[in-house]
DNA sequence: AGCCTTTGACCAGCG
DNA sequence: TCGCTGGTCAAAGGC
């Protein structure tokens, strides 16, 4: 299928039949594209591409609750539709984010659409959801990301990495509307710096999610790093560290690590609560350092799946899957009455593209030196010592990392205990035991209904969380495996991941003794743009309207991010795990929302031009900071979840065969997300107008 | 002899 | 119901 089509089969993937991410967004915000029913099968590209799915931004929810239909992307019966289903949508799903709000323990500040709409709009406006109020600067994508969608547990870092993850999910969106600010510069979008719409700020301790605190938040320079910071690479390498912030979690890192940016989340990461995102983002500078810091031995290091990462494994079959490039194998834990199962696909230089852990061991890793692996074991068994020193708390059951990661369903994430870690291709699930059951996945546990679930599916972040029991399929109908897919699956077509991916260190990380978020999930089948991707996806096609191309930037970069983690990890052996405690505040601060969040004293008001507004919610300022946040690389970078995650996220996006490290043409990092930038931007209704 | 890999075939899920 | 796909089985072979 081309372009949206193909996606939207994938986003079907990853969402719940009931929802999409769309959806569930317009429906928020009552937009049209919201309007559209989820069985709706998606745009396709050529009637998308203009109109074809925008983002509600604040223009759009005027034009679009107008009910005129002239605006972008609403057609006159789209509109009608909204008359129709809008209000009944709108009230179900804000419910349905307060409700998850609640559990969460965290307020979700409502949108107040009345604030965000031109006052024309809001004269017209059809449609609106007495729930749904989204404060200034909160754009819906926040919304999704928010920690309410989100368990705090989510958000965590890796143990490994220390890093923190992102969902697949929106959150890329998030993150990428924070990303690069100097992009934004280029494109004028954000003309003004001081642009409240992509400063992040704290939010006010009343408007922060319990997870989420003012310290995470920075002020915008501070989350907004520019390309400069980290220059460009190597061409893999380049596309991943166009990744837009490089935003550390407080991790240690590596004399060489760059700064203190570090304590910086970008808003989008704590935002989210998307914490694979996040994490990714994080994982991208890292694996900026990363990439500088690994060595051709490291990728000689990355040692075969089997072994290093401390189990001895049997393989039981390869098989080319279609999508990827490379064949995947199958393995098995040897240990006796041990049903801990492993995926790995190579390249055709044995570097392992991705690998993915079903199940979680029951018996202790092999010692050292009885580890057939060799390289990765001593990364890995340190820092799953480490990690185990914490108690698995926050890395395992802890509602932190292991929270996301555990999707644990079907075959590969069905333990709940299972992690899943998709960096750059990685994926691990299940790990000895740590990993607590399903509960351990907050996010599974938060939501019950099937809203929730939909919800889940489409916050990408979610997605991924939930499922700790759910059966393979699924597992698979969520695609909450997705995400990781995007990195590695579909998108492998696209292959960007798989630069990351090479990182080749790759192997190293793969410690099972540690636990992985799972931020992207392959999609298995052929989709070639499954990923993150999705999210990707719908945040490009809706900003740019072209739905025809895979996401390939998307996947590229969730798949990118991904890749850098994981290389962050492998790549810094001498990896500080973070320390319990230190995680939580990490996490806390990735929670919170990008952009203007209500309350958010920078943000607040931002909407008076709908800047705010529409920039940070909307594809515009999504996209413009997906294109910026690339730098060149991906434009997608966060993939969003609504797409994906799912997908998602995902990451799981971004199909792109993952060993080669191929340069993606959106990942040039000669045009720097520019050219994506620009033509999103053009594309886009400006917030303002809107 | 034991373990592992290879590889074709089979099975199940999904569209 | 069929075809596709992913995952698994199990025989054969190698170390």
């Amino acid at each position: 299928m081309g372009g949206f089509d193909d996606h939207g089969g994938i986003i079907g993937d990853w969402m719940p039949p009931s929802s999409s991410p769309r959806s569930f967004f317009a429906a928020m915000l009552g937009d049209d594209s919201g309007s559209r029913t989820v069985s709706e099968p998606p745009p396709k590209p050529d009637n998308n591409n203009d109109s074809g799915f925008t983002f509600p931004g604040p223009d759009r929810q005027g034009g679009s609750e107008n009910g005129d239909g002239n605006q972008r992307g609403l057609t006159v019966d789209q509109a009608t539709k909204k008359g129709e289903f809008g209000e009944q949508r709108m009230s179900s799903r804000a419910g349905l984010v307060e409700r998850m709000a609640a559990r969460a323990g965290h307020n979700a500040p409502r949108l107040n659409t009345d604030i965000i709409k031109p006052a024309d709009s809001l004269q017209n406006q059809q449609v609106r959801s007495p729930y749904l109020t989204i404060p200034p600067g909160l754009s819906p994508t926040s919304l999704l990301d928010s920690p309410v969608f989100l368990s705090n547990s989510l958000v965590q870092p890796s143990p490994t990495t220390g890093k923190f993850q992102f969902a697949p999910n929106g959150n890329g969106k998030s993150s990428m509307m924070f990303l690069d600010s100097s992009n934004r510069n280029k494109d004028n979008f954000f003309e003004d710096p001081n642009n409240s719409s992509f400063a992040f700020k704290p939010f006010p301790d009343h408007v922060n999610p319990p997870f989420m605190s003012t310290q995470s938040f920075q002020t915008n320079e501070a989350l907004v790093q520019p390309e400069k910071q980290f220059p460009p690479q190597k061409i893999e390498v380049a596309q991943n560290e166009t990744s837009s912030l490089h935003i550390r979690a407080d991790f240690p890192r590596s004399s060489t690590e760059k700064k203190p940016e570090a304590n910086f989340l970008t808003p989008f990461e704590s935002f989210n609560g998307n914490s694979e995102r996040n994490v990714q983002r994080l994982e991208d500078h890292d694996d900026d350092d990363a990439d500088q810091r690994i060595s051709g031995d490291n990728a000689n290091n990355a040692i075969s799946a089997s072994s290093e990462d401390g189990y001895n494994w049997r393989k039981y079959g390869q098989k080319q899957v279609k999508g990827s490039e490379y064949p995947r194998s199958y393995y098995k834990c040897t240990h006796p009455n041990c049903l801990v199962k492993k995926k790995v696909e190579r390249s055709h230089e044995g570097h392992i593209t991705e690998i993915i852990y079903k199940g979680a061991h029951n018996h202790p890793k092999l010692a050292p030196n009885r580890r057939s692996g060799i390289g990765s074991s001593i990364a890995l068994s340190d820092m799953q010592s480490a990690i185990n020193e914490q108690g698995g708390n926050g890395v395992d059951g802890g509602p932190s990392w292991g929270t996301n990661m555990q999707k644990g369903n079907g075959h590969w994430s069905q333990e709940s205990s299972n992690l899943e870690v998709t960096s750059s291709g990685l994926v691990m699930q299940g790990q000895n035991g740590q990993f607590e059951s399903s509960e351990a996945v907050d996010g599974s546990s938060t939501f019950s209904n099937d809203e929730e679930e939909d919800d889940r599916a489409t916050h990408g972040s979610v997605s991924l969380a939930y499922d700790g029991e759910g059966d393979e399929s699924e597992s698979k109908r969520r695609k909450v495996e997705a995400y990781a897919a995007d990195v590695s699956g579909a998108t492998r077509a696209i292959r960007e991941p798989r630069v990351v991916v090479q990182t080749t260190s790759e192997v190293d990380i793969l410690d099972d003794g540690y636990r992985w978020r799972k931020y992207g999930q392959k999609v298995v089948k052929g989709n070639p743009n499954p990923r993150a991707s999705h999210d990707l996806k719908s945040v490009i096609t809706t900003y740019e309207g072209k739905h025809n191309h895979d996401v390939p930037a998307a996947r590229n970069s969730s798949h990118a991010n991904n890749t850098m983690a994981a290389q962050a990890l492998s790549i810094h052996p001498q990896v500080h795990m973070p320390e319990p405690s230190r995680i939580q505040n990490t996490m806390a601060r990735f929670d919170r929302p990008p952009f203007g969040l209500p309350g958010g004293p920078q943000l607040g008001p931002t909407p008076t031009h709908g800047y705010g507004f529409a920039m940070s919610q909307q594809g515009p300022g999504g996209l413009a900071h997906m294109a910026m946040a690339n730098h060149g690389k991906m434009p997608v970078l966060p993939v969003h979840h609504y797409l994906g995650q799912p997908r998602q996220m995902n990451e799981m996006g971004f199909v792109l065969p993952k060993g080669e490290p191929k340069v993606e043409p959106m990942s040039d990092p000669g045009l720097n997300g520019a050219p994506m930038y620009h033509q999103m931007m053009n594309r886009l209704p400006l917030g303002p107008q809107m």
